[in-house]
RNA sequence: GUGGGCGUAGCUCAGCUGGUGGUAGCUCCGGGUUGUGGUCCCGGCGGUCGUGGGUUCGAGUCCCAUCGCUCACCCCA
């Protein structure tokens, strides 16, 4: 394929049957989280650079590196989302949704783009579904919104998810762990490898990520964050979990979770599909009390996570199961007589009506090549029209599991049609 | 960004040490005596061998570059 004639690196284009699977998924996303209170957010794909930038974190590799920045005709420096939470922030503090009830909730899907090296489950353009509950820190909507993210995992039909939960506490005990954490890395400093070295002035949560073999045996017996937490933090941690434990959630604790946005305080969590690879990760997010006075608002606390709609799609493929049952066709119209199909399209437009299900040939096939694709897209039934029926002003209704059709004039087309199939009849 | 593998019809692939692109399978379209599908048989459509250079009398086959996919690092969804 030569250049200019292929989709950009590290995008996606959707169409049938996949694309009906990425809508299926995102109705049902739609369907638990509408059903739990939370309301649809659409926000711009692009926002203020800085946006990003006070948010997210300098430190990240998301912001960092990956953004997609770019200047726009009057100047402003705008880029692409990389992710969702800071523009729900930034939403919640503009609109002044402090007013509304609190929890607000908020659930959206759509693209988000990074720069980074192209893989499988990995895209320059991704899709992804997201939630968050902004304005309490009661630790049940912690619980809540990770029980609702496996609900929408399970009812896909994923199985074999591996969920695993941390807290890094405040950041009023980040600032003294974090000196511990220094101090324990300086003294190992000649042990441990270059990138470990880079991310201790950086952020040195980050280096319990390293997966350097030396490095993670140093790491392993590093200061947690686990257990230098305010008790106000470790109780909210407890509560959390008292609440995933009454739902028979299961997970594993990992202290050395630490997720790579800095906005992160408290819970953090992240949901895997071990069988996909490097890129297994399919959910992730925490709590993030301290994000909304990072961009100036209120201080305002606030949970949330976003799942990769594409790398769920691949796990689930990989199960052998699609999200979106095909849609079967009601009526097949194959019609040969050439005069005859103006007509017997009105008629179809009318079932299409009716609520039923209906295709026409649209290429001109013989009535053989109809037939086949009638049975080939798996229609119920057929309307058959040639030249005899067309003279006698009516036509076939074939029965394509028995074979058997029996003649039904014009005027009561579709009425028959809509009562052996819907079982629904005008009188009624 | 770094390293490895790959790139032949819409899809899955043959193509040995360079010598004229495969009767390949699937799909698609048509036919198998008047208008009846999913099986079978026959026929047909369909390829700038990813792209651009180079070596050679001659390159799908060798070399270089480039684009894309893929695996790992990395990052994270």
């Amino acid at each position: 394929m030569s250049e200019g004639l292929q989709a950009p690196r590290g995008t996606l284009d959707w169409l049938p049957p996949r694309s009906a699977a990425r809508r299926a998924m995102i109705d049902r996303f739609r369907e638990i989280f509408e059903r739990a209170g939370y309301g649809e957010a659409m926000t711009p794909v692009f926002e203020d650079t800085s946006l990003f930038a006070r948010t997210a974190g300098e430190s990240s590799e998301v912001v960092g590196k990956e953004m997609y920045v770019f200047e726009d005709q009057g100047g402003r420096s705008l880029a692409l989302r990389p992710e969702f939470t800071a523009a729900m922030v930034r939403a919640y503090l503009e609109h002044g949704l402090s007013r509304e009830p609190l929890p607000v909730r908020l659930w959206s899907a759509g693209s988000c783009y990074r720069y980074a090296a192209v893989q499988r489950g990995r895209y320059r353009e991704f899709t992804q579904v997201n939630a968050e509950a902004i304005g309490s820190d009661d630790p049940a909507v912690d619980a809540e919104l990770i029980a609702l993210q496996l609900e929408w995992f399970t009812s896909l039909g994923l199985a074999g998810l591996e969920l695993r939960l941390n807290t890094i506490g405040d950041p009023t005990d980040r600032g003294p762990y974090l000196e511990r954490l220094r101090a324990y890395l300086d003294a190992h400093l000649d042990d441990l490898d270059g990138e470990v070295r880079r991310q201790r002035d950086l952020n040195p949560l980050r280096a319990f990520d390293t997966k350097v073999p030396t490095s993670a045996a140093i790491m392993a017996g590093a200061p947690k964050i686990t257990d230098h937490v305010s008790l106000a933090a470790a109780e909210h941690f407890a509560t959390v979990r008292a609440f995933l434990d009454a739902r028979g959630i299961e997970y594993t604790l990992d202290p050395t979770l630490v997720r790579g946005l800095d906005y992160y305080s408290r819970t953090t969590w992240e949901v895997s599909w071990p069988a996909l690879g490097a890129q297994s990760g399919i959910g992730g997010g925490g709590r993030y009390d301290g994000l909304a006075a990072a961009i100036g608002g209120a201080p305002t606390p606030g949970v949330g996570f976003a799942c990769g709609v594409e790398r769920v799609l691949l796990a689930l493929e990989e199960q052998g199961r699609s999200p979106a049952p095909a849609t079967p066709t009601d009526v097949f119209f194959a019609v040969v007589a050439g005069a005859a199909r103006p007509r017997l399209h009105a008629l179809m437009d009318e079932a299409r009506r009716a609520g039923l299900t209906c295709e026409a040939d649209l290429a001109g096939r013989g009535f053989k090549g109809q037939l086949k694709q009638a049975s080939r897209i798996g229609a119920a039934w057929t309307v058959l029209c040639g030249d005899d029926e067309w003279a006698r002003g009516s036509s076939l209704v074939r029965d394509m599991t028995t074979g058997e059709q029996s003649e039904v004039p014009l005027d009561l087309l579709v009425g028959h049609l809509r009562a052996t199939i819907t079982g629904w009849t005008d009188a009624a």
